[in-house]
RNA sequence: GGAGGGGUUCCCGAGUGGUCAAAGGGAGCAGACUGUAAAUCUGCCGGCUAAGCCUUCGGAGGUUCAAAUCCUCCCCCCUCCA
């Protein structure tokens, strides 16, 4: 990795990092070694949402960069439910749920990280954490663990005032013990998560410095919240979901394309490859320019999660439903984004087919568009189009009842339904 | 285990017999304005082809013409004591 820039310098600059333990050594030693790094994901769902972005996005880093990173899916940790910067308890899984979700979650992670001939490695700490002899456990590692200062850890201070069980209390115990483990048996000498994890992180380095007499080194990533102060990948439909099936590739574009003025430069760092002086580039365009720049965010995220194919007809559906301005040549040479605006096809626009004899009876609008999943409930259906939120191909819908069929087909046989300025359904016949 | 406090609609949080589908705030949705941005203003914000009906206030029973509000039992949480 002779010519390669430092990966902490990447990390630092594309704005990765929020604590680190020793910057002067972290650095030097990236910069001179191949480390082993880990990151614990937590199996609660089948899929990873954009929350666990960023840590994937760094592990990517640490790969480029020669280095091998291990991420942890904690089917052990996971039977106890980390208390870390939550106001209360959470609902605890059972072992096979866990075990199903970890399985998922490991198809996915390998969407970001290379996992072959051992260039990464996948792990699941339920394997050594769920055989642990309490009292030996507690003999060997417990008494290396002040409680009075874990009580004034900062990750424990919300839990402290609502209050916090003992197996919710052990969670940091686990974790240490975990970075302990890899460290001993996997010469892993780095842990990075998200910065509600530095107390964790802290607690570790500790015990394997007394256990192992080692040196190890953690970073925090920052907690990304949008400009508003929201937290990362929740719209009104709920979590934004990595596997495609949950959030399709358009939905995912358009979650990116709706990115804040205030955020796309800090986005673009984060989740996308382009190079660094091709960001810096946004700071000179202004007003409706910035879309341009929110295109190449939309594509280049869909891209690295779904694919170029995906990507390439989630642009072309956002194309053809909102004119997108076409990216300009001189932004972003590094972006494969399509460049011409003349490719609009709204295909991959979430569909709904419905059978000839459906549509010509007709249904009532609100009927419709709570069927189409447009809106959650039928009077959220009438609400809406009674505000003037519902849209058949374009035209505000007068009433609630109105009868939507055969006589709405396009020249392309389609129906197209829109629930306020944004959001699309399309209908087509079966 | 003892004493006290508490569990309310997505979240926070009022409400102690009818005027309560339940104040207020946040989040969210829609409209206007825009650039698929932000800010701002306005409306909506349990369900139901609805001026009516149905289901909600930890759970199960009960009192009453009438309960989120009173009684009984149960579950869970918090504080102090052990």
């Amino acid at each position: 990795m002779a010519n390669v820039k430092n990966v902490y310098d990447v990390l630092l600059e594309r704005g990765f990092i929020e604590q680190v333990t020793d910057e002067e050594p972290i650095r030097e030693i990236l910069g001179r070694e191949e480390v082993t790094c880990y990151i614990g994901f937590d199996p609660t769902a089948t899929s990873l949402h954009i929350g666990s972005l960023v840590p994937i996005m760094s592990l990517t880093h640490m790969q480029k960069h020669g280095h091998k990173p291990i991420a942890l899916v904690g089917g052990g940790t996971a039977l106890i439910g980390d208390p870390s910067g939550k106001t209360e308890m959470r609902q605890i899984l059972t072992r096979e749920e866990i075990d199903k979700n970890a399985e998922a979650i490991r198809k996915q992670l390998s969407i970001y990280i290379n996992f072959e001939d051992e260039k990464a490695l996948l792990l699941n700490n339920a394997e050594w954490l769920t055989s642990l002899n309490y009292v030996e456990f507690l003999r060997d590692i417990g008494r290396h663990f002040s409680v009075n200062r874990m009580l004034a850890a900062e990750s424990y201070k919300m839990r402290l005032e609502t209050g916090l069980n003992f197996i919710e209390f052990n969670y940091m115990l686990l974790q240490s013990y975990d970075f302990y483990y890899l460290s001993k048996h996997y010469d892993c000498t780095f842990q990075m998560g998200g910065n509600d994890q530095w107390g964790n992180i802290v607690a570790g380095i500790d015990l394997t410095r007394r256990l192992e007499d080692r040196k190890v080194y953690g970073v925090t990533f920052p907690l990304l919240v949008t400009s508003q102060g929201h937290k990362m990948g929740k719209t009104e439909k709920g979590t934004v979901w990595l596997d495609g099936t949950l959030t399709p590739p358009y939905e995912y574009f358009q979650y990116w394309i709706n990115t804040e003025d205030a955020d796309l430069e800090r986005f673009l760092a984060l989740f996308t490859f382009l190079p660094m002086e091709e960001i810096r580039e946004v700071q000179k365009l202004k007003d409706a320019d910035l879309n341009m720049a929110k295109t190449v965010l939309a594509y280049e995220a869909t891209k690295i999660t779904h694919g170029e194919e995906e990507a390439v007809s989630a642009w072309r559906a956002s194309t053809g439903a909102f004119n997108l301005k076409p990216v300009a040549e001189s932004l972003f040479p590094s972006s494969s984004v399509p460049r011409s605006g003349k490719a609009a096809d709204i295909s991959a626009i979430p569909t709904v087919m419905k059978t000839r004899e459906e549509l010509e009876k007709g249904i009532p609008a609100f009927e419709l568009l709570h069927d189409v999943a447009l809106c959650a409930t039928k009077s959220e259906a009438r609400r809406l189009i009674s505000q003037g939120g519902g849209y058949v191909n374009g035209e505000q819908i007068a009433s609630f009842d109105e009868i939507i069929g055969i006589a709405n087909l396009d020249e392309n046989n389609e129906i197209r339904l829109r629930k306020g300025k944004k959001r699309y359904t399309v209908i087509k016949v079966r």
